[in-house]
DNA sequence: ACAAAAATTTAGGCTTACCGAAGTTTTTAT
DNA sequence: ATAAAAACTTCGGTAAGCCTAAATTTTTGT
């Protein structure tokens, strides 16, 4: 599964959320790329069995593009969350996580995911380390509490 | 600049640490590629100045190829010590680095190695909160003293 | 030294994913 | 209703990076 096609069936699934379809132009939008080329992957992963394409009318996730999608998705979550816990800003994190969440193994994955769970839901000692990270991502030092 | 000239630059970095010269077949070995690819590769970075190039004697890089080579892995390493923190076994790890280490913002990556410092360095909190998370990763409970 | 083996390069081709320009279909405004 | 505008597709090309096969250069064994 090549890298840009995850891209377009991320983007799908983004845009419908599994209802109506995604058209050519906003998906060019969205990819920042042209229309012609948007076209053009469409036909392909129809015939891919990932898409329903119909010409002129916009193109709907298959159940299987729409697997596909979603998980590329939370990946792309999960990775940017983990970002913005190293302080990382959320548009910059939002461009970074697009650049790390294709081909990753699915392991690796599924501890990003169980990472962010576990800061989110530990319930008190997460956001006191997180304090202690940020203030030495801001000043270099460790906070004295952290000896 | 494209991935794949990164990996070369990466690739040469670690094989040379910046002495003597890499040969093509052990290029193309580490990268799982034909040497004729490399030959290519090498023709392309040579007029672009980031490696110097002498037919059938092998490649050295540059100071400016030097400098991207460091960087990337650099880079590379950080990731996979973030990875390892994830609990990712160390195969997947160094893998997975390779996936994510291209095209990152440079903020970013100073995050990841600021986070990693911050791991190696803290002195006692740290490990206490690692220790739950391992314990969170592999029983999905929070241990006892962790509420 | 020199022939055989190994390493390397060259040449020609392939695939993916992009583009611009031109043609087709649908939508919109009157 | 219909002409102009917008949206979409088709067509011909491009660039990267890989490949195989064939040619060339270097190394090795005797």
């Amino acid at each position: 599964m090549p890298r840009r096609e995850e891209d377009y069936l991320e983007a799908i699934y983004n845009m419908t959320k599994g209802k109506g379809h995604a058209r050519t132009t906003d998906l060019a939008d969205r990819l920042k790329i042209k229309p012609a080329s948007v076209t053009e992957m469409m036909q392909k992963l129809s015939s891919k069995g990932l898409v329903d394409y119909k010409k002129y009318e916009g193109v709907k996730l298959t159940e299987k593009g729409y697997d596909i999608g979603k998980a590329v998705s939370e990946s792309h979550y999960a990775i940017m969350e983990l970002l913005k816990m190293l302080r990382v800003p959320e548009a910059i994190a939002d461009r970074d996580a697009c650049t790390m969440e294709h081909d990753l193994d699915p392991l690796t994955i599924r501890q990003l995911k169980k990472f962010v769970g576990f800061t989110k839901d530990c319930p008190k000692e997460m956001p006191r380390w997180m304090e202690h990270f940020r203030v030495y991502s801001e000043t270099g030092r460790f906070p004295s509490g952290c000896e």
